[in-house]
DNA sequence: CGCAGGGTTGACTAAGTTCAACAGTGGTGG
DNA sequence: CCACCACTGTTGAACTTAGTCAACCCTGCG
């Protein structure tokens, strides 16, 4: 259930600066002196947490990748969101005695921060700089929601998937890494593993994509983009 | 574009348990003495603002209903919320310096109460609770919004309608106002105009659910129930 | 080696979209 | 007051898309 590894100095973290306390003026600093975490690694395929649990906890990822998951009545899983490194999650504990919404699950060997949901209480009384930026997380959440919505919800198959792949990819042209199973496509965009398997195949074969083994790269942009607003 | 319809005065105002000022202490009531907003009012259909706009505007609805929509490169529209009396609208633009995100557009009379981003922030340094109050708003959004998307990405056709049909009228079984077209129900759960008809025509045939000038009742929630989770 | 799991592919089917026609309703102006 | 128009909702038929079911390949692993 997940291995620890260690104590984290918040100060000197690697990743403070794309973090929850890179919002910390100089002068705030010292608040975050003595501020201390736990941190965790997980295996793919790892749960970090169940929807409904009821952990005091508060994450912030440092490496890799994890799902977000909802199931419906009938067991289905839609992935509503995606976890990158200084992401925040497991963050509706900040609403008064709530539990988890989701169930959280690592894509990759992941490296994760454990912050307790007390203490960064404390420290809200005292920055009201960690309050905005908790809240400008918190919106820009919802207008990714919102966006991803707006996707599933207009688009076709094809081109959700092509959305989905340049958003991912960003506008690097190298390889990158890719730890998203057909499976996990097809449910992040709405859709069957044969119709993601079908589009993504059709692609390899026209060369506009290319994977091998947990990397990807775009070979021709244009054509996904041309795809994608059809 | 809203008719002015006085000054409102926050500490006496009937909706304010509703409001994000509902969450103040008695004891912190006088920081809203002599707080006043406008109140303006809107017609059906008329625009309230429109994506991208830069008014530091922040909206409470006092009564009625209004859509935020978001539109696709190619036009179409998504609506990706339903404000109800009691919510907050336009509160992205407490991330600094941002513009809207949605076009709002009211479905029937509303009443509106406006807040500037400015004198709300003054406030925030005042109290805890208010910052408190938005954090939790903005994270119940996210999760409506991720249920919203859950819907539309796993649940068929019948079963988003009628599960939005058991959601708007709640445990009433009296009629109920349902100021939506088909058009914005369709919009709202990603189908088109016909499918929604389709399925409404063939719900008032069977009797489960009847419609007489923007009033709605469900006569056998069981049935819908049941469309809804098949 | 044999098995499990992920990915691919094909044939078929069901669901929903598209296009088109038409009914009902409310508003406008002659 | 009625004729006309615009708009919303309904219905049908043809068509397209994506889902379903099933077979098979490939890879990694015990």
């Amino acid at each position: 259930m997940g291995k620890f590894t260690g104590k984290g100095h918040c100060l000197t973290c690697p990743i403070r600066p794309a973090s929850l306390f890179g919002c910390l003026k100089e002068s705030e600093l010292p608040l975050i002196e003595h501020f201390q975490t736990r941190v965790v690694t997980f295996e793919p395929g790892e749960i970090i947490y169940n929807e409904g649990e009821r952990l005091g906890l508060i994450y912030t990822l440092r490496e890799g990748h994890i799902k977000l998951t909802k199931f419906n009545n009938e067991g289905n899983a839609q992935i509503v969101r995606l976890i990158r490194p200084g992401d925040l999650f497991g963050i509706e504990k900040l609403i008064n005695d709530s539990s988890y919404h989701h169930t959280a699950e690592a894509l990759e060997k992941v490296e994760i921060c454990q912050l307790s949901v007390d203490k960064l209480n404390d420290l809200r009384e005292q920055s009201g700089n960690i309050n905005q930026a908790i809240i400008e997380r918190a919106l820009l959440q919802v207008m990714k929601t919102e966006n991803h919505l707006t996707q599933v919800g207009l688009l076709k198959s094809d081109a959700r998937l092509a959305w989905f792949l340049m958003q991912w990819v960003g506008d690097k042209s190298d390889p990158v890494s890719f730890p998203i199973s057909r499976r996990d496509l097809a449910q992040y965009l709405g859709l069957t593993v044969e119709t993601v398997s079908r589009h993504t195949a059709q692609w390899k074969r026209s060369g506009v994509i290319s994977e091998s083994k947990n990397m990807l790269t775009i070979n021709n942009r244009q054509a996904l983009e041309s795809i994608s607003t059809k």
